[in-house]
DNA sequence: ACGCAAATGTTATAACGTAACAAAGTCGCC
DNA sequence: GGCGACTTTGTTACGTTATAACATTTGCGT
């Protein structure tokens, strides 16, 4: 039951200023990201970008992993997937996504009380937090049957 | 951008009454996670029930989706693992984990604050849900540094 | 120019998950 | 008992997601 770990969220900039700090692979896979209307996997990504001259997975999750870290880019776990961070000051610690189950679009928002709750369970418990996810499965508005 | 969505978490009972109900499969499957010390990946869990008689993926992948239909048994997203419910009347719709970056063990637990939280967003956003997940990542207790 | 670190490129393979179909068990019902 | 419908199980083959390991190139300070 040993278990390692990955880099992961840890540097600070408000997005702006992180955008300009990009590599070449970073800022295209960012821009696939931006420029997508919902999350989208990885070969996905590598299928938009390889006209570009991305031609390997390990390019596209390496570059995935550095926007993940600056709080450019967020991994929906539930999909196996990504999106461009929409968010500025988003530093990746605390994302919320409400996934919707017939559309696949995923809103990313924040939310003060779950900050709370989170903050109060790690004082309780003794646990030392790195990051949390949160990930809310359902209908979105426009999905939902007529009334 | 179209996603179709799988069965999941819409039985009710009591832990109790469900494992009664539990077919050979479905048995042998839960009994490996609650014998498990952590979350245990799907061929970890196939290579444990290949002497009982279950040899291929699908039959472990289709026992544990029924049970964590009937709330017996959880997918953790971002371990791509699974583990047994130890909370009684659990439905699976509503879980939180506290998972441990060293160890990789998860504790699983519930929170009123957190479902207050998930009521009242779904509420102001006219969001359908059918099921919540939570997973915070961290060190536990017992593998953070001295002090 | 040299050396170091970061970033990139490439191949092969590991790990996770499912489609599609066949066979066997379960149960109600006439 | 025999029939039919449904559920569960069994099996093969394949699709999808992710990473290990190593070679090469690039950027940059001195």
């Amino acid at each position: 039951m040993e278990h390692p770990n990955k880099a992961e969220a840890h540097h600070t900039h408000d997005h702006a200023g992180a955008k300009n700090e990009l590599t070449r692979n970073e800022r295209l896979v960012h821009t696939v990201l931006e420029g997508a209307d919902g999350p989208l996997g990885a070969y996905a990504i590598l299928d938009a970008v390889r006209e570009a001259g991305m031609r390997s997975p390990p390019q596209v999750y390496r570059a995935l992993e550095r926007l993940q870290q600056r709080g450019l880019a967020h991994r929906i776990e539930r999909l196996n997937a990504f999106v461009a961070c929409r968010r500025d000051e988003c530093d990746g610690t605390a994302t919320i996504f409400a996934i919707c189950e017939n559309c696949g679009c995923a809103r990313e928002f924040a939310d003060g009380t779950f900050d709370g709750f989170v903050t109060d369970w790690m004082r309780d418990n003794s646990f030392a937090m790195r990051l949390s996810r949160c990930e809310l499965v359902g209908l979105c508005l426009a999905c939902q049957p007529p009334s």
